[in-house]
DNA sequence: GCTGGAGCGCAAGTTACATCA
DNA sequence: AGTGATGTAACTTGCGCTCCA
């Protein structure tokens, strides 16, 4: 049992410059392998798993580091430089993305032959799109939660020194004389359970006596300052 | 009907290269 | 010219699903 291990990003040229150490069969096996990955559209577990499986005597394991090369190759063996896709084909692709984000078999190799590629690099495009848009949105979602996050401190603040303000009024009667400035917030009375946003309305900041009267005897039945603002 | 292996597609994470400031 | 940051093509790994013997 001869074990063959190949640990190069290109295993082709690999394969062909193998010590001679290696017999005839044993290269033959490994290019047959080579040849095998190349004939499949996808390098999943599975050409992993075929390629572990060659011969009943002859074991060759092709340990790949990383298979990227396959067909990543210039004529003269030399490394192919990394693929840019020009923009007629980004955009095609990302047109078709926008009508369907996952593609069948047959829209792979359609899209495939239209823009001259292998249905294997169109699944990676698509893999990879999805992968942008899910972090793209995982970006917004984050924003609009910090964001939320901000309202809320801002809300408890404003809240906290509301009650603080409250807890000072209930010692300092009487009531009416030194109403709360809670514009802007939205409370509710423990005791009528109203919910009121107080100071939506500009207009009614200023108290009429008889407003002040209605709320001094609300108000020191129920010690709310959301009860103030059911007076507005 | 249940089971295990093969095959496939996908998400998540990583690597490596091209490009740009 | 050299370099770090960024974008992205290509890859690996692991999981779930389906099909079939």
């Amino acid at each position: 049992m001869k074990k063959l291990f190949l640990k190069h990003d290109h295993f082709l040229p690999s394969l062909l410059s193998l010590a001679p150490s290696f017999d005839t069969a044993t290269r033959t096996h490994a290019i047959d392998a080579y040849h095998q990955h190349q004939a499949s559209s996808s390098f999943s577990n599975s050409s992993v798993k075929k390629e572990r499986d060659l011969g009943d005597d002859q074991e060759v394991v092709l340990e790949r580091v990383s298979s990227r090369v396959v067909s990543d190759e210039d004529e003269d063996g030399s490394p192919r430089k990394k693929l840019r896709l020009t923009k007629q084909q980004s955009s095609i692709l990302e047109h078709n993305f926008k009508q369907h984000t996952t593609l069948n078999t047959k829209q792979k190799q359609a899209l495939a032959e239209q823009l001259n590629l292998r249905p294997r690099q169109v699944e990676v495009w698509f893999q990879n799109r999805r992968a942008r848009t899910k972090l793209k949105q995982t970006e917004v979602d984050c924003e609009l939660l910090n964001k939320c996050y901000e309202t809320l401190t801002e809300e408890n603040k404003r809240l906290q020194k509301e009650l603080q303000e409250l807890k000072a009024l209930k010692l300092t009667a009487p009531y009416y004389m030194q109403l709360p400035a809670a514009a802007g917030t939205l409370t509710m009375c423990p005791r009528c359970e109203r919910v009121v946003n107080v100071g939506e309305n500009p207009s009614t900041a200023a108290f009429s006596l008889e407003q002040k009267s209605q709320f001094f005897s609300h108000f020191t039945t129920h010690p709310s300052a959301t009860c103030y603002a059911n007076f507005l």
